[in-house]
DNA sequence: TTGTAAGCGTTATCAA
DNA sequence: TTGATAACGCTTACAA
């Protein structure tokens, strides 16, 4: 089937060793007996054999690209998807095999974070969608394979992360919303599980502050990211502070449920209640209105997190990767009124 | 690093040839050694290095995910992305890796079908998104791999392909337009480079010539499944024919443009003009009018591709997987007003 | 500048 | 039931 070196090396009368320099580019190597054995190569079609070299070298020139509960969550689509196409467009430019791969909780204690990096020798991974009770999370910082994590903030010798400011991102929204005179902001969370919730809360506790507003625990509801909990949110909150005038949620999908019961219960958006998404996710410039937002740079997450395990194969040491967020806002916002 | 098979067979005392076979559950074996191997291999934490394995297997447990152009389009986003998680919850029940691969017919020409296959020993390979003009297409019916086509009606001894019957969904949207009672249909299509316009088309053709309705060419605009080609081409059918109250769209994100568009010319949808569109991606279900449309179940694409490619791994012959649409119908068709 | 030979971790063939 | 040994396709000391 395939023509291998030792084909070449047969017909152009030479060892394998000599073939293997040439088509390497290695320069103690005669320039016309390089040329030869390369017109051969072209000629036989040959091409190299990945997978013998991975076992010799040690190495596979490939990445994983773990994600964690892909498909349970219906709100990480758009998101998702632009972090994938990052990642394999710059693992691509930089001549590295993507393997995608996925787990959930419940299988990691079956099938081992190493294992997976064993079995197909990858040189480096990357991890998204881990909470921060993820069984992955202490053997990443254990292992000895290099791995970049987005949206968990570790950061280890062979452990780097990209994520967004999400403090600064909640902190800039809730801002906005205050500067449009809201005072009786209620904040729709995503899990407690998740690091990025943790940190949005931070991010909106710190606003209010500022602004010499009292925070109140209650005002804050725990959802899941999904649009149903959105729902859930809207209801809870208002049924407790019913004054609300303004509701800032974790995620965009949060906002699209929250505004839809805000509309059952006859309130106008952004009249009546004005409501803040986070991503910025294709459907929030497509919902009516339109959602202003806390803008993510998913297909950025992507290619940093690609330059950042780069940079680990190098041998660098473990690093943060923090973008700066900024707000899109747009028509589900608006000054409270009078 | 590594514990290798070696290892645990110099701890035990036997050969690397007995822990092979007590590791693959071989019965030409004493019990009590296969089990002290297996607990031995426990104890050591032993992982199988699925690369040596490959090597000498001639085959990877991997599939390779090839799309093209992944990232040019917008419009196929939702799209991709359900077939991805489909191909890839398939795949991993089924215990194979999955190698995620894009590119673009212009990379192709130095990088052909076939250097990826071998390159990782791909035991087989899941393509999408390749044009009626692709490169590819000539190679993949010689090659040796076996490989399942999505949307693309090719069948080989080692292909198999996987579609929606697209002549039967676009002329169920059509006959549904006609029984709506609207008899001035345009139609704004894909690029004529995807197998699916071609089809599509056939369908809109089909259905207006049963109803008596004639087909005239210039009524259909073809465009690039984006959201501007939408939009134009409702310039473009408004102009010449202001008498369309129905407007069949090949994708949902044209279909999205074109209301855009009707909107912004002051047309109401669907009092003034319905617009039918193709696919049913999210978006469909959150944009005002919510689309009628034709449902095509993407996740289930990824699932049966890969059901079609461990047939063909098994050495059936290649076969064509055709799927039943079927309608959406929600706000932006309606019944011609008089 | 080139070749010999060993080795990567595994499976497979053949004898014992 | 077990073990040498070769093989998979490649890289790399080391020697010539």
């Amino acid at each position: 089937m395939g023509v291998t070196i030792k084909d070449i090396a047969k017909r152009a009368g030479v060892s394998v060793t000599t073939v293997s320099r040439a088509l390497n580019g290695y320069k103690d190597i005669r320039p016309e007996t390089r040329d030869r054995i390369l017109r051969i190569a072209e000629e036989m079609n040959y091409r190299p054999n990945a997978v013998a070299r991975s076992l010799v070298m040690k190495q596979s020139r490939t990445i994983g690209l773990i994600i964690s509960g892909l498909t349970r969550s219906r709100a990480g689509h758009d998101l998702t998807f632009n972090i994938i196409c990052g990642v394999n467009d710059r693992a691509t430019e930089a001549e590295y095999d993507l393997v995608l791969s996925t787990t959930d909780p419940s299988r990691q204690e079956q099938v081992p974070y190493m294992e997976l990096c064993r079995r197909r020798q990858l040189d480096g991974v990357i991890l998204m969608g881990v909470r921060t009770d993820d069984p992955y999370l202490k053997e990443v910082l254990e292992a000895s394979v290099p791995c970049v994590l987005i949206d968990v903030p570790l950061v280890g010798e062979k452990c780097s992360h990209v994520t967004l400011d999400n403090e600064r991102g909640a902190r800039l929204a809730v801002q906005h919303l205050i500067a449009e005179g809201h005072r009786q902001i209620g904040m729709i969370n995503g899990h407690a599980q998740a690091f990025v919730s943790l940190e949005r809360l931070n991010g909106y506790r710190n606003a209010l502050k500022e602004a010499g507003i009292e925070y109140r625990p209650e005002r804050v509801f725990f959802g899941d990211f999904e649009e149903s909990s959105g729902q859930e949110g809207v209801r809870h909150l208002l049924s407790r502070f019913p004054e609300t005038t303004a509701v800032f949620c974790a995620s965009d999908t949060m906002a699209i449920g929250a505004i839809r019961e805000l509309k059952a219960m006859g309130k106008r958006v952004p009249e009546d209640v004005s409501v803040m998404g986070f991503d910025d996710i294709e459907l929030a410039s497509f919902v009516t209105p339109l959602l202003s937002t806390v803008h993510q740079p998913f297909y950025e997450f992507g290619t940093r997190a690609v330059d950042l395990l780069i940079r680990l194969l190098k041998g660098e040491l473990g690093t943060a990767d923090v973008v700066e967020p900024h707000l899109a806002i747009r028509e589900s916002t608006a000054p409270r009124c009078p």
